[in-house]
DNA sequence: ATGAAAGCGCTAACAT
DNA sequence: ATGTTAGCGCTTTCAT
C-alpha cells in the first residue's frame, strides 16, 4: 500500500502539499493538484483512516449501548440513531451489554482510551453517578432523564401520558387491571413511572398478583395472559408495555374461546391500530435522532419529547 | 491524558518496558512490573487505541452492511453476528446501505482505508465482481452463495426447501397461488430460487399479476392481499416472504368476512407457529454467527446451510 | 531484563 | 504556493 511519502516522491511535490490536495485546502496551484492527482491515481492511493484517526486525536464512531434484545423500543431507537447518522460521516458502533455493569463500565473504559468519539446508553445497568466520571471523556447521552448529573439526555417523557392512559381507564370503568412490564418490576424508572399513574388515579397500588416483568414479545404475552387469568378470572384489562404483547394477550383468550379483556398498548405499533386498541407512542425514532444529534455536540444538554396517548375513536 | 512516555518517565524505566508490561509480555521484572504499574494506576493512565490501531496496522471494527429496513431476514442475521462478536473483542459497525450502490462503494473504499478489518454483507446492490475487487483489503463476507468469486460466503441453501414447499403445496391441490416477495421481482436471487422451484414443480411460471415484491410487514401483507383479492377473488393460497406477512394476508381476509386462503409463511416466526401454518426456517441467526467467524479469518471460505420446511401436523 | 530508536501514515505549525 | 519537520501515542526490532 503506497502512503502519502510514496505520493510526494512521485508528484516531485512535499508531503504537506499532497496532505493539501487530499483535504481540498487552500494554498494548492492546479499543477500541483494535477500532477498530485494524477499519482494518486495511478498507484491506486487512498489515506489511511487510522493514521487520520490518530493524528486528529479521535475517530468518528458513536458507540450506543444497548441490553442486546428483540424489545421495540430498542429498534425504534436504534433506527432513528441510524437515520441521524446515515448522513453525517460518523458510524454506528453496536455495544451490546446484556444489562451487565461490568461490560457497560469496559465500554466506558474504550471511550476513554478514545475508541469512540462519545457514546449513547439507550439503558443501563450501571449508576448515572458512574456514566457522570466518563463524561470527561466524550459526550455520554442518556436515553432518560438524568436529572442534576452532568450528562446529557434525550427522552420521551412518560409520565402525563400514563397518567392520562389509566385515566381513560378510569372512565371506562374497568376494575381488574393486569399490568405487564419489560423488565423486572422495580428494576427501571418507566415501571416506577407507571406505578405511580397508576397510584394516582386509583388511589392504591396495583395488585402485586396481577403485576409481571420481562415482556417483550407477542409469546410473552400470549403466556402471561395464560397465567394471569389463571390466577385471577375476572381482569378487565391488561396495560402492557407494547402493541404486539397486547396482540399476544387477546391471542390467548381468542384461543380460549373467552371474549379478549380491553387491551391497551405501548410503541403505536400497526397492530394497535388494526385492533383499534389505545397505545401509547413515545416517538422513540424521534428521540435516536435527537440522541445522535446530541451525540455529535461537545454540550450538555438535555431534551425531552412528550409521550403521547392514543385513543381510536 | 498522560501518554506512555509519562509513565515511562515517572516509572524511571523505559517506553519499551511500560509496553511490555501493558501487553503482559515476558521479560519483565517483578520490581519494573510493580513501579510501572503503580505510576500507572496513579496517573489513570489508559492506552489510546487509536495509536494502538495504528501501530498494529488494522482496528477490530467488523463492519456490516445492511440494507436498514426491518425484515427479520437482517435483525436475525445482525443477532447472529452480534452473539458471535459479543465476546470477541471486536466490534460491529453498522452500514446502512438502503440498497444504494454509491454507498456500498463507499464502504469498500473504507475498508481499503483500514477503517474495518473486514466486511460482511447481508445484501449488496454491487455486482460480485466488484466486490471481489476489494477482497485484497479485507476479508469480505457474502450472505449468499458466491459462486466461483474469491469472495467468502456464508448463506442458507434454499433451493431445496422451496422445491419441497411447493411440492407440499401441490399435494394440497392447491391451485391459485399468490407470491409475496422481499424485494422487486428479479432483483434478488431468493426470488430466482422461488420461482424456479415454482416452475419445476407446477411446470409453468407464476402468474405475473399475482407476484408481488416489496413486502416486508404484517401491513404490507394485508395491503398486498387486498391488492391482489380484487385483482383475482380465487386465490387460494398465499406463499410469502415472511410469516408475519402472511398473518397479515390472512387478517386482510378475516376483516372483509371471507375465510383465508392456505397460508404459506417464511423465518419461522412465532406466528406460524400460533396459526399453525407450514413456514422456511432459514436459520439466519446460526448464519450471522458463522459469517462472524469469517469474518475473522483470514481464508476465503465458503459454508451453506439446509433451509428447513416446517410443517405443523 | 531493559532501553534506544525507528517506524506506523497522517496533520499542521512554521518557515520560506 | 510549497516545503520542512515535529508531533500524534504506541509497538517492535535491535542492542546491550
Amino acid at each position: 500500500m503506497p502512503t502519502i511519502r510514496d505520493i510526494a516522491r512521485q508528484s516531485g511535490y512535499s508531503v504537506s502539499t499532497v496532505s493539501r490536495v487530499l483535504n481540498h485546502q487552500k494554498y494548492v496551484s492546479k499543477p500541483a493538484q494535477q500532477a498530485v492527482e494524477k499519482v494518486i491515481k495511478a498507484l491506486d492511493y487512498v489515506p489511511n483512516s487510522l493514521a487520520r484517526d490518530l493524528s486528529f486525536g479521535q475517530n468518528k464512531n458513536i458507540g450506543v449501548v444497548l441490553p442486546h434484545n428483540d424489545h421495540p423500543y430498542f429498534n425504534q431507537l436504534l433506527n432513528g440513531i441510524m437515520d441521524a447518522a446515515f448522513t453525517s460521516g460518523y458510524h454506528i458502533v453496536l455495544l451490546p451489554s446484556e444489562y451487565n455493569q461490568t461490560v457497560e463500565l469496559d465500554y466506558l473504559e474504550q471511550l476513554k482510551r478514545k475508541n469512540f468519539s462519545a457514546l449513547i446508553f439507550t439503558s443501563h445497568g450501571l449508576p448515572l453517578s458512574v456514566l457522570a466520571q466518563y463524561a470527561q471523556y466524550g459526550q455520554i447521552v442518556c436515553c432518560e432523564d438524568t436529572g442534576d448529573y452532568h450528562l446529557s439526555a434525550v427522552y420521551s417523557n412518560r409520565e402525563p401520558a400514563y397518567l392520562a392512559a389509566f385515566k381513560h381507564l378510569a372512565t371506562l370503568k374497568v376494575r381488574q387491571i393486569a399490568i405487564l412490564l419489560s423488565r423486572n418490576l422495580e428494576q427501571s424508572p418507566t415501571s416506577s413511572a407507571i406505578m405511580a399513574a397508576y397510584q394516582q388515579v386509583f388511589h392504591h397500588k396495583p395488585a402485586e398478583k396481577l403485576v409481571i416483568g420481562g415482556m417483550t414479545s407477542f409469546n410473552d404475552g400470549y403466556q402471561a395472559a395464560k397465567t394471569l387469568h389463571a390466577r385471577q378470572s375476572d381482569i378487565d384489562c391488561f396495560f402492557t408495555n407494547g402493541d404486539d404483547i397486547a396482540t399476544g394477550v387477546r391471542q390467548y383468550y381468542l384461543d380460549q374461546g373467552l371474549t379478549s379483556p380491553l387491551l391497551f398498548g405501548q410503541e403505536n405499533q400497526l397492530s394497535s391500530f388494526l385492533l383499534q386498541f389505545p397505545t401509547i407512542d413515545h416517538h422513540f425514532f424521534t428521540v435516536g435522532q435527537k440522541a445522535f444529534e446530541v451525540a455529535l455536540s461537545t454540550e450538555h444538554q438535555k431534551f425531552s419529547f412528550e409521550s403521547e396517548l392514543i385513543v381510536p375513536k
